[in-house]
RNA sequence: GCCCGGGUGGUGAAACCGGUAGACACGGGGGACUUAAAAUCCCCUUCCUUUGGAGUGCGGGUUCGAGUCCCGCCCCGGGCACCA
């Protein structure tokens, strides 16, 4: 399963740091698994995975994670206390914690006074335990090779361990191991075996060495995140699940399913600490003692087969029927923040391949394609000394605390009004804890929902941040009413428009319109694909000719999947009585989108020095003649001979001097 | 530390296959209309020492021609991180 998890990110068209974090969440390590004997515990051995069987003779002790199960069968009597001390210490710090202090290269860990035995040196090696090592990697044990891993080299200086070398750089002078862990590749040394071998050979003689031998096998190592099911609070699906007073658990019987959400009298944990549902005393208790479960499952077990459920949503008797999956999945394009990249797309991924392997499916994968788009951001303005007030927060003012105004180059100045002090502005993700957020319902209010929404899709590429500014958002605000008035005049009636689709000038620019934003709507390009909308509106209102009926119903068309309200109005005004969500796309008339001349670029030596109408059809020696007889091109040519003269057709002439 | 993105006017940005850098907007300046203002409309708006020159983070390179390709840096944003 893990295995698909990594391959068949292969076929997806899905954003390349994406398809980055999920290989780096599902982690796979190609390397061998060695055991190791312990003395006087004939019974026990200690499994290590390593990615560096080549440097088993390096290996000068072992770690087993702090929760290892065999910490407690080979600790001999002398070290209990000390183990269990230390066990329990563990036990009691956060993950956090142990983290934050091994990043400043903090290593401890205790003696188990155990012995094991080297497999391939049959000396003995001591044994500790140390939270450096993690019981949800690999075996949960590690043979340490100080001399070529930082980790290791930190614990053995720590506790005084010896540093063994067995691999050398190929070039280049002599490393010091006891001053240093050498981490790259090289060649191996003091390991009978390998030596001399460089590092990808020696891996490989290694394993075979150890699979003879019958101390060890190849092989390749995965993770999956662990992500926790189950949370403490009142919103999610209770878990169909009961337990009995001895604290065995049964399953709800599925004739009692689905388990509904209880009506509680609040939402808060109860009074000794139990979660919001235990609240609902007389729904918890079931007959013959069962009492239910009153953890809730997380969100994300419902967005990891969502998109299943939206096929079918009103299937009473299953989740989805089969032939609906089978006509609408795979979902053809998901667009969803990046936040998402390691954990909700992972896991639905997972469930998506259990369910296929159930037959319950018919696609490996449930997302052809993945889009990140971008976050708006909020201003805030941090004093450039980014001091903190005594809080230890972080001193930032919000926009209506600051004045903007310009210095002489034009570069924005911001001045806190109550001191003025110069401030820096700074775009952050909006966050409520910043106070940098901007209300939709109050900019809905102001300026309509077609308006912010058109401005969302104009600020920039969807997939790139972008700062949120109320005067850009006025922009598409006016944009708007200038279309509104192309149908209504200022009385509110509607203009008495001629039939068709206008002059030839605009009929031609109609559909180029048609074409540009069918072409960028469907790239995505929503940003230009306004632009080009807009285009089209200033210079139907800058003719002075009313738009044509027609004109005005494709253009409507066009804007509705941006501005959706004023589409309908206009499609309604224009005498439809029924929405204009069932029409067809507009389709640009492909002869009106060629021109019969363009402008010629006229360059001489690289440079632009001007340009000249030309008719489209003019050869490259034509195009060649016209340029050369242009003044521009006589005035810098002058009578030297060009060397070489580039013609590109539609484009330009260059004169190579 | 490793891995991804990204640096273009005062601001958000555009530029398809290497072919007019700055489309479309915001802001700013000027003007029209108005008793006046708002709204609307029009013009200008990369920089400079202007017969012209420079310019897409910096330094090189390839090319007739580089924002775009190649090499070496700098800066910003994000992800991951005792993963053996």
């Amino acid at each position: 399963m893990y295995k698909r998890q990594l391959e068949d990110l292969e076929g997806l068209d899905w954003p390349a740091h994406v398809l980055e974090i999920q290989r780096n969440w599902v982690g796979r390590s190609e390397g061998a698994r060695v055991s190791f004997g312990v003395q006087d515990h004939a019974e026990a051995s200690i499994e290590v995975f390593t990615t560096r069987p080549d440097t088993l003779y390096g290996a000068t002790y072992m770690v087993l994670a702090p929760e290892h199960p065999l910490v407690e069968v080979i600790t001999t009597q002398a070290q209990q206390a000390e183990v269990q001390a230390y066990v329990k210490q563990t036990s009691l710090r956060t993950e956090r914690d142990r983290q934050a202090a091994s990043a400043e290269g903090l290593k401890t860990g205790v003696d188990t006074g155990a012995q094991a035995v080297h497999p391939l040196t049959g000396q003995p090696i001591g044994v500790f335990i140390a939270d450096y090592v993690l019981m949800g990697y690999g075996t949960g044990a590690i043979m340490a090779v100080p001399a070529h891993d930082e980790r290791d080299h930190a614990f053995a200086k720590a506790k005084s361990l010896p540093i063994v070398q067995v691999v050398a750089p190929l070039r280049g002078d002599a490393v010091d191991v006891q001053e240093a862990a050498f981490v790259g590749l090289g060649k191996a040394v003091n390991s009978p075996s390998i030596d001399g071998l460089p590092t990808a050979e020696a891996k490989a003689k290694m394993i075979a060495h150890l699979v003879e031998r019958d101390i060890g096998v190849g092989t390749i190592n995965y993770k999956l995140r662990d992500w926790l099911f189950s949370r403490q609070r009142y919103w999610g699906e209770p878990f169909p699940l009961a337990y009995a007073e001895d604290g065995t658990v049964s399953p709800i019987a599925e004739s009692d399913l689905p388990v509904e959400l209880p009506k509680v009298p609040d939402y808060d944990p109860s009074e000794d600490g139990e979660a919001p549902l235990a609240r609902a005393e007389a729904w918890r208790e079931l007959p013959g003692g069962l009492k239910r479960e009153v953890n809730t499952m997380p969100q994300w077990a419902g967005s990891c087969w969502y998109y299943l459920r939206f096929a079918d949503p009103q299937n009473a008797d299953v989740p989805w029927a089969e032939d609906i999956e089978r006509y609408w999945l795979p979902v053809d394009l998901y667009v969803g923040g990046v936040e998402h990249a390691a954990t909700h797309l992972l896991y639905s991924r997972f469930w998506h391949k259990v369910l296929f392997d159930l037959g319950k499916v018919h696609t490996r994968e449930p997302f052809k394609r993945l889009f990140n788009q971008g976050m708006i951001l909020g201003a805030t303005f941090v004093p450039p000394d980014k001091r903190r007030d005594e809080d230890g927060k972080k001193v930032a003012f919000l926009p209506d605390q600051v004045d903007t105004s310009e210095d002489a180059q034009g570069n924005d100045v911001y001045t806190v009004k109550a001191t003025g002090e110069k401030v820096e502005i700074h775009w952050d993700k909006m966050s409520k804890s910043k106070g940098n957020v901007v209300n939709p319902d109050e900019v809905v209010a102001q300026f309509g929902a077609d308006a912010i929404r058109v401005y969302e899709m104009f600020m920039g590429p969807l997939e790139q941040s972008a700062p949120w500014q109320t005067t850009g958002l006025a922009g598409t605000h006016r944009f708007l009413q200038r279309v509104h008035r192309l149908v209504w005049d200022d009385d509110g009636n509607v203009r008495d428009l001629p039939s068709g689709e206008g002059s030839p000038r605009q009929r031609k620019l109609l559909h180029k319109t048609i074409s540009e934003v069918t072409e960028r709507t469907d790239r995505m390009g929503f940003n230009t694909a306004i632009a080009s909308m807009m285009v089209f509106v200033r210079d139907v209102q800058t003719a002075d000719e009313p738009i044509g009926t027609s004109a005005a119903e494709q253009f409507a068309l066009l804007l509705a999947p941006y501005a959706p309200h004023l589409a309908e109005e206009i499609w309604s005004a224009l005498g439809h009585a029924e929405t204009l969500s069932y029409e067809p796309w507009p389709a640009a008339d492909e002869s009106l989108l060629v021109d019969d001349s363009f402008m010629l670029v006229l360059q001489v030596g690289g440079k632009r020095r001007g340009e000249l109408e030309v008719p489209k059809s003019a050869s490259k020696a034509e195009l060649e003649a016209l340029a050369r007889g242009s003044e521009v091109v006589q005035k810098w040519l002058g009578d030297k001979e060009p060397k070489r003269v580039i013609v590109v057709p539609g484009r330009l002439v260059n004169f190579v001097v």
